[in-house]
DNA sequence: CGTCTTTGACCTGCGC
DNA sequence: GCGCAGGTCAAAGACG
């Protein structure tokens, strides 16, 4: 797997500031190691089983899974565009060059002005920021301004393609860091993703878009960022009661194609299973077909999906397929002894991991004996399977179909508010 | 009935 | 200390 985050664990555990996932880099022309591609799709699974890593996330044993909505993204916009779609599979380029296993390091890396003129793909970007490193971090907003013209989270590149930056706004609080115990809302460590957002026309009347991902988000509130023209929405897990997780929509104030989502938090508890993605999820899709059309009608989608919820609700099994699609040829093409053992790491790594911390073994214990492996579930339908023929062969028909993401309902506006 | 979104008011952090 | 802006709360209404 990726030596890089290995070596984080080991090296910085509990410390989110110096993680930096799936750090999205312009496409082809990166150097990444091909080995490195697999990463983007294994990083949630990059953490020995047995190591304590894990538990250091906000003590959630959970957090270190990768965000859904990663392969959320990867199956909307980015695979609508083949140029998006290569581009996506070296988007987890840092992880596989960066041995240092210095999480300062790689983020110098990731936030280079040198960097920002590459080319950048859908995932273009995602951090996780700490206040323990943010004053000390290169990734500050001011430095990684590498010209006037940067001055949002998003620049665009000379070749047209969208350069995504953290935006010194969008919830990346970096200030003094608070090592006073004293919780501080802005010091909390938040991870920003920043991805390209669908046309604003197919989301809400606010122009408001929010993808999907497995977790159950509750809006709470909305506030208009001054200097942004977007209003900002604050979402809260509603998958779990007294789930922490929370996270922050808006769009780039430079580029309303590109999302910025920032989240605060971890989820304390599983993957939120169908049936408790459903919870208050009955909410039908706003009259557009679009989005929703494809993951109702897919086979795929296991769950009753009738939340127009673009956002979270829609936690179906989402692990791209497309990215499965896409990574199983990559891997092939690249090296198919690894794809075994690829798959095998996937399969082992994935459990939510209790390592010593100070989490109850017990509690989540029973949740595992309560509901079936989560991510199981998700992998099922995605590039868990080892059987690409047949997978190719079903989602060749409908490579979308077991997607809720706003790929297909993204814009879509989901109902009539 | 339960959960959702919306939205105005209130609270809090931070810069000056 | 003050004011601004961001973040959260909670009531009201909508939906299935």
């Amino acid at each position: 797997m990726c030596d890089f985050f290995w070596q984080r664990m080991e090296n910085d555990q509990g410390d989110l500031a110096d993680i930096v996932r799936a750090g999205g880099r312009g496409g082809p022309s990166s150097t990444e190691l091909p080995i490195a591609d697999r990463q983007l799709l294994s990083e949630p699974m990059t953490f020995p089983p047995s190591t304590q890593g894990p538990a250091s996330y906000f003590g959630d044993p959970f957090a270190n899974l990768r965000d859904p909505l990663l392969d959320q993204l990867v199956g909307s916009e980015a695979f609508d565009d083949p140029s998006t779609t290569s581009a996506l599979v070296n988007m987890s380029s840092e992880c596989g060059d960066a041995g240092g296993g210095n999480g300062l390091v790689e983020q110098k890396k990731m936030l280079t002005a040198e960097e920002m003129t590459r080319p950048c793909n859908i995932f273009s970007r995602v951090l996780q920021i700490s206040p323990g490193t943010s004053t000390t971090s290169p990734i500050s907003p001011r430095a990684i301004r590498p010209s006037p013209i940067v001055t949002g989270e998003m620049v665009k590149m000379a070749g047209g393609s969208v350069g995504c930056q953290v935006d010194p706004t969008a919830g990346v609080q970096i200030s003094s860091p608070r090592t006073t115990g004293i919780k501080r809302r802005k010091s909390q460590a938040k991870k920003v993703v920043c991805i390209p957002a669908p046309a604003a026309a197919s989301s809400r009347p606010s122009g408001e878009v929010v993808p999907s991902d497995l977790w159950a988000w509750r809006k709470y509130g909305q506030k208009p960022i001054k200097g942004s023209p977007y209003p900002r929405g604050y979402y809260r897990c509603s998958s779990s009661k007294g789930c922490s997780a929370r996270k922050q929509v808006e769009r780039s104030r430079t580029d309303p194609n590109m999302l910025v989502i920032t989240y605060t938090s971890e989820h304390n508890h599983p993957w939120p299973t169908q049936r408790n993605a459903l919870a208050g999820s009955t909410r039908s899709q706003p009259s557009k077909s679009s989005s929703s059309s494809a993951s109702k009608n897919s086979p795929h989608n296991q769950k009753t999906h009738t939340g127009p919820k673009e956002e979270s609700k829609e936690t179906t099994s989402s692990s791209a397929p497309g990215i499965k699609e896409e990574m199983s040829e990559m891997e092939k093409a690249m090296d198919p002894v690894e794809d075994n053992e690829f798959d095998q790491v996937f399969h082992q790594s994935y459990n939510p991991i209790i390592p010593d911390s100070d989490q109850p073994d017990d509690f989540f214990a029973d949740l595992a004996e309560l509901e079936p492996d989560p991510m199981s579930l998700i992998f099922s339908k995605g590039f868990m399977e080892t059987k690409p023929d047949e997978e190719r062969g079903e989602r060749a028909s409908d490579p979308f179909s077991m997607f809720d993401w706003p790929g297909n309902s993204f814009g879509e506006p989901r109902k009539g508010l």
